[in-house]
DNA sequence: CCTTGTGAAAAACTTCACAGCC
DNA sequence: GGCTGTGAAGTTTTTCACAAGG
Protein backbone atom coordinates (compact mmCIF):
# COMPACT_ATOMS: atom_id res chain seq x y z
CA UNK A 1 0.00 0.00 0.00
CA UNK A 2 3.29 2.27 0.94
CA UNK A 3 5.01 1.36 -1.64
CA UNK A 4 2.04 2.41 -4.32
CA UNK A 5 2.01 5.94 -3.04
CA UNK A 6 5.58 6.18 -2.50
CA UNK A 7 6.16 5.10 -6.62
CA UNK A 8 3.40 7.49 -7.08
CA UNK A 9 5.87 10.44 -5.34
CA UNK A 10 9.30 9.20 -6.60
CA UNK A 11 7.43 9.37 -10.50
CA UNK A 12 6.50 12.53 -9.68
CA UNK A 13 10.33 13.51 -8.96
CA UNK A 14 9.31 13.68 -5.16
CA UNK A 15 13.48 13.67 -2.80
CA UNK A 16 11.79 13.38 0.23
CA UNK A 17 8.38 13.23 1.93
CA UNK A 18 7.23 13.36 5.19
CA UNK A 19 4.58 11.38 7.33
CA UNK A 20 1.70 13.90 7.60
CA UNK A 21 1.95 14.19 3.61
CA UNK A 22 1.70 10.66 2.99
CA UNK A 23 -1.17 10.48 5.91
CA UNK A 24 -3.37 12.57 4.07
CA UNK A 25 -2.75 11.63 0.65
CA UNK A 26 -3.79 7.72 2.48
CA UNK A 27 -6.41 8.59 4.85
CA UNK A 28 -4.24 7.73 7.80
CA UNK A 29 -2.75 9.30 10.89
CA UNK A 30 0.77 10.69 10.79
CA UNK A 31 1.83 8.82 13.60
CA UNK A 32 0.92 5.94 12.57
CA UNK A 33 3.00 5.83 9.65
CA UNK A 34 6.22 6.69 11.52
CA UNK A 35 5.56 4.02 13.86
CA UNK A 36 5.19 1.66 10.70
CA UNK A 37 8.34 2.94 9.62
CA UNK A 38 10.34 2.50 12.60
CA UNK A 39 9.58 -1.15 12.00
CA UNK A 40 11.54 -0.97 8.91
CA UNK A 41 14.67 0.62 10.86
CA UNK A 42 14.76 4.33 11.25
CA UNK A 43 16.05 6.55 8.67
CA UNK A 44 13.97 9.66 8.66
CA UNK A 45 15.79 12.66 8.56
CA UNK A 46 14.18 14.87 11.30
CA UNK A 47 12.49 18.31 9.51
CA UNK A 48 13.02 16.90 6.51
CA UNK A 49 11.12 13.21 5.91
CA UNK A 50 11.85 10.08 4.67
CA UNK A 51 14.37 10.30 1.18
CA UNK A 52 11.98 8.18 -1.12
CA UNK A 53 14.41 6.27 -2.78
CA UNK A 54 15.36 4.58 0.49
CA UNK A 55 12.04 4.15 1.61
CA UNK A 56 11.19 2.40 -1.76
CA UNK A 57 14.33 -0.05 -1.61
CA UNK A 58 13.84 -0.76 2.38
CA UNK A 59 9.90 -1.79 1.14
CA UNK A 60 10.46 -3.60 -1.53
CA UNK A 61 13.31 -6.31 0.81
CA UNK A 62 10.91 -6.42 3.20
CA UNK A 63 8.11 -7.62 0.69
CA UNK A 64 10.71 -9.75 -0.78
CA UNK A 65 10.43 -7.72 -4.19
CA UNK A 66 13.83 -6.86 -4.56
CA UNK A 67 14.15 -9.22 -7.70
CA UNK A 68 11.55 -9.75 -10.44
CA UNK A 69 9.35 -12.19 -9.76
CA UNK A 70 7.77 -14.75 -11.84
CA UNK A 71 3.86 -15.50 -11.96
CA UNK A 72 2.03 -18.62 -13.57
CA UNK A 73 -1.95 -17.25 -14.94
CA UNK A 74 -4.13 -19.94 -14.72
CA UNK A 75 -7.66 -19.40 -16.21
CA UNK A 76 -7.47 -17.44 -19.72
CA UNK A 77 -10.70 -16.02 -19.99
CA UNK A 78 -12.00 -12.71 -20.07
CA UNK A 79 -10.85 -11.61 -16.84
CA UNK A 80 -7.66 -13.48 -17.39
CA UNK A 81 -7.33 -12.02 -20.87
CA UNK A 82 -7.08 -8.54 -18.94
CA UNK A 83 -5.28 -9.45 -16.56
CA UNK A 84 -2.31 -11.06 -18.85
CA UNK A 85 -2.28 -7.72 -20.25
CA UNK A 86 -2.58 -5.81 -17.17
CA UNK A 87 0.26 -3.21 -16.68
CA UNK A 88 0.01 -3.06 -13.06
CA UNK A 89 1.91 -5.74 -12.20
CA UNK A 90 5.11 -4.28 -13.86
CA UNK A 91 5.37 -1.86 -10.76
CA UNK A 92 5.53 -4.53 -8.10
CA UNK A 93 8.28 -6.43 -10.32
CA UNK A 94 5.92 -9.14 -11.58
CA UNK A 95 6.05 -10.90 -14.91
CA UNK A 96 3.26 -12.99 -16.12
CA UNK A 97 5.24 -16.18 -17.46
CA UNK A 98 3.03 -18.82 -17.97
CA UNK A 99 -0.58 -19.15 -18.96
CA UNK A 100 -2.93 -22.15 -18.57
CA UNK A 101 -6.29 -22.68 -19.17
CA UNK A 102 -8.25 -26.21 -20.12
CA UNK A 103 -10.32 -24.92 -23.16
CA UNK A 104 -8.59 -26.65 -26.21
CA UNK A 105 -10.14 -23.17 -28.19
CA UNK A 106 -7.58 -21.24 -25.86
CA UNK A 107 -4.66 -23.62 -25.33
CA UNK A 108 -1.85 -22.75 -28.06
CA UNK A 109 -2.38 -19.24 -28.90
CA UNK A 110 -0.88 -16.43 -27.27
CA UNK A 111 -1.79 -14.03 -24.95
CA UNK A 112 1.12 -11.20 -25.43
CA UNK A 113 4.33 -13.09 -26.24
CA UNK A 114 2.73 -15.92 -23.65
CA UNK A 115 1.68 -19.04 -24.99
CA UNK A 116 -1.73 -20.78 -23.51
CA UNK A 117 -0.57 -24.08 -22.10
CA UNK A 118 -3.03 -26.84 -20.96
CA UNK A 119 -3.64 -27.04 -17.07
CA UNK A 120 -2.88 -30.41 -17.61
CA UNK A 121 0.43 -29.72 -17.36
CA UNK A 122 0.43 -27.43 -14.55
CA UNK A 123 2.65 -29.95 -12.98
CA UNK A 124 5.57 -28.49 -15.25
CA UNK A 125 5.71 -25.93 -12.98
CA UNK A 126 7.53 -27.23 -10.68
CA UNK A 127 10.49 -27.65 -13.19
CA UNK A 128 10.35 -23.55 -13.60
CA UNK A 129 11.16 -21.15 -10.85
CA UNK A 130 7.41 -19.52 -10.81
CA UNK A 131 6.40 -19.77 -7.05
CA UNK A 132 3.17 -17.77 -7.42
CA UNK A 133 0.25 -18.05 -9.09
CA UNK A 134 -3.06 -16.20 -10.39
CA UNK A 135 -6.36 -18.23 -10.31
CA UNK A 136 -8.95 -16.55 -12.96
CA UNK A 137 -11.27 -19.53 -13.14
CA UNK A 138 -14.86 -20.36 -11.85
CA UNK A 139 -15.60 -21.35 -8.79
CA UNK A 140 -16.11 -24.33 -9.50
CA UNK A 141 -12.92 -24.62 -10.84
CA UNK A 142 -10.97 -23.26 -8.31
CA UNK A 143 -10.23 -25.88 -5.65
CA UNK A 144 -9.19 -28.61 -8.13
CA UNK A 145 -6.60 -26.37 -10.29
CA UNK A 146 -5.92 -24.79 -6.52
CA UNK A 147 -4.63 -28.76 -5.59
CA UNK A 148 -2.51 -29.09 -8.53
CA UNK A 149 -0.87 -25.54 -8.00
CA UNK A 150 0.03 -27.11 -4.38
CA UNK A 151 0.96 -30.07 -6.21
CA UNK A 152 3.68 -28.16 -8.33
CA UNK A 153 5.24 -26.25 -5.80
CA UNK A 154 3.14 -23.40 -6.00
CA UNK A 155 4.03 -21.09 -2.54
CA UNK A 156 1.56 -18.43 -3.08
CA UNK A 157 -1.87 -18.34 -4.76
CA UNK A 158 -4.11 -14.48 -5.78
CA UNK A 159 -7.55 -16.13 -5.88
CA UNK A 160 -9.90 -14.09 -7.85
CA UNK A 161 -12.76 -16.74 -7.70
CA UNK A 162 -15.79 -16.17 -4.92
CA UNK A 163 -14.72 -19.07 -2.43
CA UNK A 164 -12.48 -20.07 0.16
CA UNK A 165 -9.34 -22.58 -1.12
CA UNK A 166 -8.36 -25.37 1.70
CA UNK A 167 -4.33 -25.72 1.26
CA UNK A 168 -1.32 -26.72 3.20
CA UNK A 169 -0.05 -24.23 5.61
CA UNK A 170 2.87 -23.52 3.54
CA UNK A 171 0.95 -22.16 1.10
CA UNK A 172 -0.50 -18.70 1.68
CA UNK A 173 -3.79 -17.75 -0.40
CA UNK A 174 -5.02 -13.81 -0.71
CA UNK A 175 -8.73 -14.19 -1.85
CA UNK A 176 -10.16 -10.85 -4.02
CA UNK A 177 -13.92 -11.07 -4.08
CA UNK A 178 -14.79 -8.06 -6.59
CA UNK A 179 -18.85 -8.80 -6.14
CA UNK A 180 -18.05 -8.82 -2.34
CA UNK A 181 -16.45 -5.86 -2.30
CA UNK A 182 -18.78 -3.94 -4.39
CA UNK A 183 -21.76 -6.13 -2.29
CA UNK A 184 -20.12 -3.46 0.50
CA UNK A 185 -20.86 -0.30 -0.24
CA UNK A 186 -24.97 -0.38 -0.16
CA UNK A 187 -23.75 -0.74 3.56
CA UNK A 188 -22.60 2.52 3.49
CA UNK A 189 -24.25 4.54 1.46
CA UNK B 1 -17.66 -12.25 3.50
CA UNK B 2 -19.83 -14.10 5.21
CA UNK B 3 -22.75 -13.76 2.87
CA UNK B 4 -20.49 -15.70 0.85
CA UNK B 5 -19.90 -18.44 3.00
CA UNK B 6 -23.37 -18.89 3.78
CA UNK B 7 -24.84 -18.57 0.47
CA UNK B 8 -22.89 -21.24 -0.57
CA UNK B 9 -24.17 -23.48 2.12
CA UNK B 10 -27.51 -22.82 1.30
CA UNK B 11 -26.92 -23.86 -2.54
CA UNK B 12 -25.88 -26.62 -0.60
CA UNK B 13 -29.16 -27.24 0.67
CA UNK B 14 -27.99 -26.96 4.30
CA UNK B 15 -30.52 -25.62 6.54
CA UNK B 16 -28.48 -24.52 9.89
CA UNK B 17 -24.68 -24.27 10.53
CA UNK B 18 -22.82 -23.70 13.61
CA UNK B 19 -20.30 -20.77 14.16
CA UNK B 20 -17.48 -24.11 14.72
CA UNK B 21 -18.41 -24.84 10.91
CA UNK B 22 -18.37 -21.35 9.65
CA UNK B 23 -14.89 -20.30 11.48
CA UNK B 24 -13.48 -23.81 10.09
CA UNK B 25 -14.50 -22.82 6.58
CA UNK B 26 -13.23 -18.83 6.81
CA UNK B 27 -10.65 -19.59 8.94
CA UNK B 28 -11.96 -17.41 12.20
CA UNK B 29 -12.38 -18.25 15.51
CA UNK B 30 -15.78 -19.47 16.54
CA UNK B 31 -16.46 -17.04 19.12
CA UNK B 32 -15.97 -14.42 17.07
CA UNK B 33 -18.99 -15.37 14.51
CA UNK B 34 -21.53 -15.83 17.39
CA UNK B 35 -20.32 -12.22 18.82
CA UNK B 36 -20.89 -11.20 15.19
CA UNK B 37 -23.99 -12.71 15.05
CA UNK B 38 -24.87 -11.47 18.12
CA UNK B 39 -24.87 -7.69 16.69
CA UNK B 40 -27.42 -8.43 14.19
CA UNK B 41 -29.86 -9.66 17.03
CA UNK B 42 -29.27 -13.19 18.47
CA UNK B 43 -31.49 -15.99 16.56
CA UNK B 44 -29.40 -19.12 16.73
CA UNK B 45 -30.86 -22.41 18.12
CA UNK B 46 -28.81 -23.26 20.76
CA UNK B 47 -27.51 -27.05 20.21
CA UNK B 48 -28.06 -26.88 16.57
CA UNK B 49 -26.39 -23.66 14.82
CA UNK B 50 -28.40 -20.90 13.19
CA UNK B 51 -31.05 -21.15 10.65
CA UNK B 52 -29.58 -20.71 6.82
CA UNK B 53 -32.10 -18.72 5.20
CA UNK B 54 -32.83 -16.86 8.67
CA UNK B 55 -28.91 -15.67 8.46
CA UNK B 56 -29.15 -14.88 4.88
CA UNK B 57 -31.80 -12.11 4.99
CA UNK B 58 -30.61 -10.56 8.23
CA UNK B 59 -27.34 -10.26 6.31
CA UNK B 60 -28.46 -8.77 3.30
CA UNK B 61 -30.77 -6.60 5.54
CA UNK B 62 -27.77 -5.18 7.14
CA UNK B 63 -25.91 -4.62 3.63
CA UNK B 64 -28.83 -3.01 2.24
CA UNK B 65 -28.93 -5.64 -0.06
CA UNK B 66 -32.68 -6.90 0.15
CA UNK B 67 -33.65 -5.12 -3.25
CA UNK B 68 -31.70 -5.78 -6.70
CA UNK B 69 -29.01 -2.80 -7.09
CA UNK B 70 -28.43 -0.99 -9.94
CA UNK B 71 -24.47 -0.06 -10.77
CA UNK B 72 -22.56 1.52 -13.31
CA UNK B 73 -19.63 0.55 -15.10
CA UNK B 74 -16.44 3.14 -16.34
CA UNK B 75 -14.36 1.98 -18.53
CA UNK B 76 -14.82 -0.33 -21.58
CA UNK B 77 -11.56 -2.08 -21.40
CA UNK B 78 -10.18 -5.77 -21.06
CA UNK B 79 -11.11 -5.12 -17.58
CA UNK B 80 -14.13 -3.31 -17.56
CA UNK B 81 -15.65 -6.07 -20.46
CA UNK B 82 -14.77 -8.63 -18.42
CA UNK B 83 -16.82 -7.14 -15.25
CA UNK B 84 -19.41 -6.28 -17.43
CA UNK B 85 -20.14 -10.24 -18.07
CA UNK B 86 -18.70 -11.21 -14.93
CA UNK B 87 -21.61 -13.40 -13.74
CA UNK B 88 -20.48 -12.48 -9.52
CA UNK B 89 -22.34 -9.55 -8.93
CA UNK B 90 -25.56 -11.39 -9.43
CA UNK B 91 -25.13 -12.92 -6.08
CA UNK B 92 -25.46 -10.04 -4.55
CA UNK B 93 -28.40 -8.75 -6.62
CA UNK B 94 -26.35 -6.46 -8.56
CA UNK B 95 -27.48 -5.20 -12.12
CA UNK B 96 -24.95 -3.60 -14.65
CA UNK B 97 -27.30 -1.20 -15.71
CA UNK B 98 -25.15 1.21 -17.64
CA UNK B 99 -21.73 1.34 -19.49
CA UNK B 100 -19.35 4.17 -19.97
CA UNK B 101 -15.64 4.44 -22.03
CA UNK B 102 -14.34 7.28 -24.07
CA UNK B 103 -13.30 5.76 -26.92
CA UNK B 104 -14.72 6.13 -29.77
CA UNK B 105 -14.32 2.82 -30.96
CA UNK B 106 -16.18 1.19 -27.96
CA UNK B 107 -18.87 3.97 -27.54
CA UNK B 108 -22.66 2.51 -28.95
CA UNK B 109 -21.28 -0.70 -28.96
CA UNK B 110 -22.81 -3.12 -26.81
CA UNK B 111 -21.79 -5.52 -24.36
CA UNK B 112 -24.37 -8.08 -23.15
CA UNK B 113 -27.29 -6.26 -23.33
CA UNK B 114 -26.38 -3.01 -22.18
CA UNK B 115 -24.68 -0.38 -24.65
CA UNK B 116 -21.69 1.67 -23.79
CA UNK B 117 -22.22 5.55 -23.57
CA UNK B 118 -20.38 8.53 -23.50
CA UNK B 119 -18.35 9.31 -20.28
CA UNK B 120 -19.03 12.44 -21.27
CA UNK B 121 -23.00 12.05 -20.49
CA UNK B 122 -22.20 10.65 -16.68
CA UNK B 123 -23.96 13.45 -15.58
CA UNK B 124 -26.66 11.57 -16.87
CA UNK B 125 -26.90 9.43 -14.33
CA UNK B 126 -28.01 12.28 -11.76
CA UNK B 127 -31.96 11.17 -13.77
CA UNK B 128 -31.01 7.97 -12.78
CA UNK B 129 -31.41 5.46 -10.08
CA UNK B 130 -28.36 4.08 -10.05
CA UNK B 131 -25.92 4.86 -6.71
CA UNK B 132 -22.95 2.86 -7.15
CA UNK B 133 -20.31 2.55 -9.73
CA UNK B 134 -17.64 0.54 -10.70
CA UNK B 135 -14.20 2.43 -11.77
CA UNK B 136 -11.95 0.33 -14.42
CA UNK B 137 -10.37 2.82 -16.24
CA UNK B 138 -6.63 3.56 -16.27
CA UNK B 139 -5.29 4.83 -12.87
CA UNK B 140 -4.20 8.65 -14.04
CA UNK B 141 -7.97 9.17 -15.73
CA UNK B 142 -9.43 7.37 -12.52
CA UNK B 143 -9.45 11.40 -10.21
CA UNK B 144 -11.13 12.85 -13.55
CA UNK B 145 -14.15 10.36 -13.75
CA UNK B 146 -14.34 9.72 -9.78
CA UNK B 147 -15.29 13.80 -10.02
CA UNK B 148 -17.72 13.54 -12.77
CA UNK B 149 -19.45 10.38 -10.57
CA UNK B 150 -19.33 12.60 -7.70
CA UNK B 151 -21.19 15.37 -9.53
CA UNK B 152 -23.67 12.74 -10.67
CA UNK B 153 -24.82 11.95 -7.78
CA UNK B 154 -22.90 8.39 -6.99
CA UNK B 155 -23.02 7.27 -3.61
CA UNK B 156 -20.08 4.33 -3.76
CA UNK B 157 -17.46 3.75 -5.63
CA UNK B 158 -15.94 0.33 -6.41
CA UNK B 159 -12.35 1.42 -7.80
CA UNK B 160 -10.02 -0.98 -9.54
CA UNK B 161 -7.51 1.29 -10.29
CA UNK B 162 -4.02 1.32 -8.23
CA UNK B 163 -4.85 5.13 -6.65
CA UNK B 164 -6.49 6.79 -4.32
CA UNK B 165 -9.48 8.98 -4.84
CA UNK B 166 -10.36 12.31 -2.94
CA UNK B 167 -13.83 12.11 -2.75
CA UNK B 168 -16.28 14.28 -0.63
CA UNK B 169 -17.46 12.33 2.74
CA UNK B 170 -20.52 11.32 2.00
CA UNK B 171 -19.30 8.84 -1.16
CA UNK B 172 -17.74 5.93 0.01
CA UNK B 173 -14.63 4.30 -2.15
CA UNK B 174 -13.65 0.89 -1.79
CA UNK B 175 -10.58 0.50 -3.72
CA UNK B 176 -9.36 -3.21 -5.24
CA UNK B 177 -5.45 -2.93 -6.34
CA UNK B 178 -4.72 -6.27 -7.72
CA UNK B 179 -0.81 -5.91 -8.28
CA UNK B 180 -0.90 -4.62 -4.71
CA UNK B 181 -2.39 -7.62 -3.24
CA UNK B 182 -0.41 -9.94 -5.35
CA UNK B 183 3.00 -7.73 -4.17
CA UNK B 184 2.53 -8.68 -0.35
CA UNK B 185 2.32 -12.91 -1.27
CA UNK B 186 6.30 -12.69 -1.25
CA UNK B 187 6.45 -11.65 2.03
CA UNK B 188 4.63 -15.02 3.05
CA UNK B 189 6.37 -17.35 0.79
C1' DC C 1 -23.40 -33.62 24.22
C1' DC C 2 -23.98 -30.21 21.17
C1' DT C 3 -24.72 -25.56 20.59
C1' DT C 4 -25.43 -20.23 21.55
C1' DG C 5 -24.74 -15.71 23.95
C1' DT C 6 -21.92 -12.87 26.70
C1' DG C 7 -19.14 -10.80 30.42
C1' DA C 8 -14.40 -10.61 31.61
C1' DA C 9 -9.40 -10.97 30.34
C1' DA C 10 -5.98 -10.44 26.97
C1' DA C 11 -4.00 -8.78 23.00
C1' DA C 12 -3.51 -5.81 19.24
C1' DC C 13 -3.76 -1.66 17.37
C1' DT C 14 -4.24 3.54 17.29
C1' DT C 15 -3.60 7.92 19.02
C1' DC C 16 -1.46 11.30 21.70
C1' DA C 17 2.31 13.93 23.51
C1' DC C 18 6.67 15.32 23.59
C1' DA C 19 11.80 15.02 23.71
C1' DG C 20 15.40 15.40 20.37
C1' DC C 21 17.38 16.71 16.02
C1' DC C 22 18.03 19.22 11.54
C1' DG D 1 9.66 25.75 12.49
C1' DG D 2 9.20 21.34 10.86
C1' DC D 3 9.97 16.80 11.32
C1' DT D 4 11.18 12.03 13.38
C1' DG D 5 11.07 8.32 16.96
C1' DT D 6 8.86 6.45 20.84
C1' DG D 7 6.92 5.58 25.50
C1' DA D 8 2.49 6.00 27.60
C1' DA D 9 -2.52 6.24 27.29
C1' DG D 10 -6.46 5.04 25.15
C1' DT D 11 -9.37 2.38 22.26
C1' DT D 12 -10.88 -1.28 19.71
C1' DT D 13 -10.77 -6.06 18.56
C1' DT D 14 -10.00 -10.83 19.66
C1' DT D 15 -9.95 -14.64 22.66
C1' DC D 16 -11.31 -17.21 26.50
C1' DA D 17 -14.50 -19.30 29.68
C1' DC D 18 -18.67 -20.65 31.05
C1' DA D 19 -23.68 -20.42 32.23
C1' DA D 20 -27.86 -21.84 30.03
C1' DG D 21 -30.82 -24.04 26.52
C1' DG D 22 -32.38 -27.66 23.00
Amino acid sequence: MYLRAIAFLHRKGRQYVSSSDLARQLHLKSPQIRKDFSYFGAFGVKGTGYHVETLIARIRRILKLESRQKAALVGAGKLGKALAEYPGFDVYGFDIAAIYDVSPDKIGKRIGSVKVQDVAGLAGLRDSDIRLAILAVPAHAAQRVADSLVGAGIRGILNLAPCYLAVPKRVKVITIDIAMELGILPYYV
